[in-house]
DNA sequence: TAACATAGAATGAGCGTTCAATCTAGAATA
DNA sequence: TATTCTAGATTGAACGCTCATTCTATGTTA
């Protein structure tokens, strides 16, 4: 089908493999969960025979790992975007729409909620999310730092990630909101959310905190 | 064991035993997920034979039903408790230190994503999920309702359903920070709800969404 | 005795994984 | 060009095990 000059990398054929079945395995976790899915489902799902995903990935739990590793990185790119734009805040805030909408997404949130609970049992992938969050919240830090500094407001480290960590639970809560409350419009999320994120960019630090 | 001079009713033992049942399949969908669980471990935790499982259980499927149940039924207490208070904004305050608490509790997180991840794909589950929130929702409405109108606020539907959903995805969203972020300071996570609450609660209304 | 509580073995299906056997297609050789 | 070689791709059966569930037999109690 592919008439090239060399075969290109050894990895050619085998990377398109690889990402077939975890194309398949994303569908089949999705839809019964890490330990309801089965190899056999699997290897129905991306064509091939179930003995067949061993020359591709060790065990189920490498399959696993690797999915988790590939939806958690899509994070990363979302804040980077942010702080190359001219006003930081600006830019946040028109991003809000699409990130409410992507959390709200039920076949988005499946995922999600599956990894997160596989994480909060299973020591290597918590050691992935892990990882991965503590990359996005220096990330977004950074981000919100320049939109305080910009500002002339406090940027001390409790500030900083007092809110940031307000702000990623109310995103996150949205996979919760999405299989509770399913129907809510979300245009009203974004909405509200737009206003909170501003009063806590634009509002004052958390530097002294206490108990009222 | 039990010297009781009567019996008492027919469920008195059963439904010691049902509950026992109830608490070692807690634990073990804790540790191992709705799936990861099997009835022989939930048996062997709750000190009886499989088999026995069955004379107080239809299958597996409904003792996942009867936890998630179990669950979420404690939430209904909590916004009913605070309409009881002299000044509703301040008992919501005040509450929010013990929320946050709960939220970030790894045992009590653990078991909450687990039973997002399985609505997500069991409609069974699903349907238990939506009319525990929606009466769970419809009381934090009313709750909300007398604050604001307490101080001459708006509290058209609109308004009244967007701080709903924004205030209970930012608690939902510490299921998943307590995963990402398992060692955040709860404090500082308790004092930045405070504010945000504050605002939601004391803020102007939604009845006018526009985009900006 | 009658009714329920309980244990434990039995069942058949499905699991993740392994492995020997085949297929395939290009390289090497003649 | 025709033939052989070879190494990776792929299959499908088989393995040992565990699963959820059912059945039968025995205790226990009133």
């Amino acid at each position: 089908m592919n008439a090239d000059a060399q075969p290109s990398t050894d990895s050619s054929r085998a990377e398109a493999r690889r990402s077939q079945i975890l194309a398949a395995a994303s569908d089949c976790f999705r839809a019964h969960g890490f330990h309801g899915a089965s190899i056999s489902q699997i290897s129905k799902s991306a064509g091939m025979s179930a003995g067949h995903i061993y020359h591709y990935f060790e065990n189920k739990e490498a399959i696993i790992a690797a999915i988790v590793g590939d939806d958690l990185d899509q994070l990363l790119t979302l804040s980077a975007s942010w702080r190359a734009a001219a006003d930081v805040l600006d830019a946040m805030l028109e991003g809000i729409e699409e990130g409410v909408g992507k959390k709200l997404d039920r076949n988005v949130a499946s995922l999600k909620l599956e990894i997160l609970a596989e994480a909060s049992r299973n020591p290597e992938v918590a050691k992935i999310v892990r990882s991965v969050n503590q990359r996005c919240n220096s990330s977004i830090s950074e981000t919100l730092r320049l939109a305080r500094a910009a500002r002339g407001l406090s940027t001390d480290d409790t500030t900083i990630a007092s809110i940031v960590e307000v702000m990623t639970a109310m995103f996150e809560g949205l996979l919760a909101r999405s299989v509770r409350n399913p129907d809510f419009d979300a245009a009203l999320i974004a909405a509200a959310f737009r206003r909170v994120v501003r009063d806590l960019v634009t509002g004052p630090g958390f530097e002294h905190v206490s108990r009222p």
